[in-house]
DNA sequence: CAAGCTCGTTGACCCACGTCAACCAAAAAA
DNA sequence: TTTTTTGGTTGACGTGGGTCAACGAGCTTG
């Protein structure tokens, strides 16, 4: 069991209007004029350590969160022990919509490392909703996005073959990462072998071979959680033009 | 290629007010002062006829959909012709949510049989939450809890084995039959056993396979596309003490 | 009411990935 | 620093479910 309680929750607000992930996270897309509107969204922020639970699986439901900084993953546990990680997130991403809908969160969040999100009462969003035209429409957006975001998931796990699993993650990350100013060939992975196999459907052993034939390919060079993408449209090759299996 | 036109649009309106799916569908738990006031939303309702496309992936996103009668799958492709199913729907439930986040549809919604949806423009929709107070929060609850259902299907693709997939599968659709005035025990399922198959991440053969063996072992009888569930007790402990193989 | 379909079942065989185990490198703790 | 723990790699081997193929039962269409 891991400590669960030991949250700092610290007041000095962030107002969205200067914040510089405006453009990846909910607020994008909206005029100037609704954006200053927002600062009165955020309540606060809070930082969560690496390992720890923003929330769990049972937890009423009361807020969103935006993360500010760090990552986290999702992951829903069976009565018996099997994990199924349901995502990676990271900045500018919106954890927490699966609890509305029985208010009551039915998944766990955890930081892979030290975090800080902003904490957007949902309450509160539901009546600036009303007010903002343009936060509605964000907010369906990201819902959406997330929805679309699963079925890719789903024809990863349920009709591709490990490696091109494993090669539609790295570009899916590679991509992200670009879209945050960092380098597109060049990262750190924040999560281990046994959390990219369970999100992919894979044992961790599948995930680290997949990860040494690459390499020998020369496709990539790894080591440990870094990763240098050497030749990206190989990658994308191997997924459009394998034979599947399932 | 399958016929893409002919697709019925009929003009009487349906007032969701005295629709008796109202307790399945999107306005589900809203008041009755509300209710009348939805009425405004539905456009008109649109018939679509077996093996006929409700949307495309790629079409412009303009609606979404209540299913009146009838029942559909929708599904993604991949360019070398990998066919996903990410869903099997029924009536009352709600298609078209992956076309909010870029004003495009990302899969396809076909129909398993003769069926019927009520057209629900989405700018109407957006305006009319802004008035009523129920439907924001009904519409944010729908959207959560496919994603709730989405987490559901990674967890069965990631994480289970052949026979617990087609179990969760079969109380799965035995619960939606229920919630709908039908026997939970007994039912003719809409689709071939390739598309589960294709939802479940499982060939056509190895469904078939489960199915006889759970016949052999007394759990259900089934006979082409009727099923009766001889122990549903069975079935669930199947999904929660049999060894996770990934 | 045949003649074609499509769909479902079953068997024989095979392979991708899981299992088990040994080992090493990094990171954390002492 | 040394010790311990955690995470990653690699090999040998086993198996669940994929592949291929034959066949039969319902629908459908002429």
């Amino acid at each position: 069991m891991r400590a669960t309680v030991p949250i700092t929750v610290n007041g000095l607000k962030t107002a969205c209007s200067q914040c510089n992930l405006v453009e990846l996270c909910l607020p994008f897309g909206m005029a100037d004029s609704e954006l200053s509107r927002l600062d009165e969204l955020v309540g606060a922020r809070r930082k969560v350590k690496r390992q720890q639970n923003l929330y769990r699986a049972g937890d009423p439901f009361e807020a969103i969160y935006a993360i500010r900084a760090g990552s986290f993953k999702t992951d829903v546990l069976l009565e018996d022990g099997r994990e199924q990680v349901t995502g990676f997130q990271m900045t500018g991403e919106i954890l927490g919509l699966d609890g509305i809908s029985t208010e009551t969160h039915s998944c766990n969040a955890v930081a892979l490392e030290d975090s800080e999100v902003c904490v957007i009462a949902y309450d509160k969003l539901e009546q600036l909703s009303h007010e903002i035209d343009g936060l509605q429409l964000q907010f369906h957006k990201v819902m959406s996005r997330e929805i679309v975001r699963d079925h890719g998931v789903m024809m990863l796990l349920g009709s591709m073959r490990a490696e091109e699993r494993l090669a539609a993650f790295l570009l899916n990350m590679s991509q992200r990462f670009n879209a945050r100013g960092f380098s597109s060939q060049e990262f750190n992975l924040r999560m281990t072998r046994e959390e990219i196999g369970s999100y992919l459907g894979l044992k961790l052993e599948t995930v680290s071979r997949a990860f040494s034939r690459f390499q020998e390919d020369g496709l990539i060079s790894v080591q440990q959680k870094h990763v240098l993408l050497l030749d990206p449209a190989g990658l994308k090759k191997l997924i459009q033009h394998q034979q599947g299996v399932r």
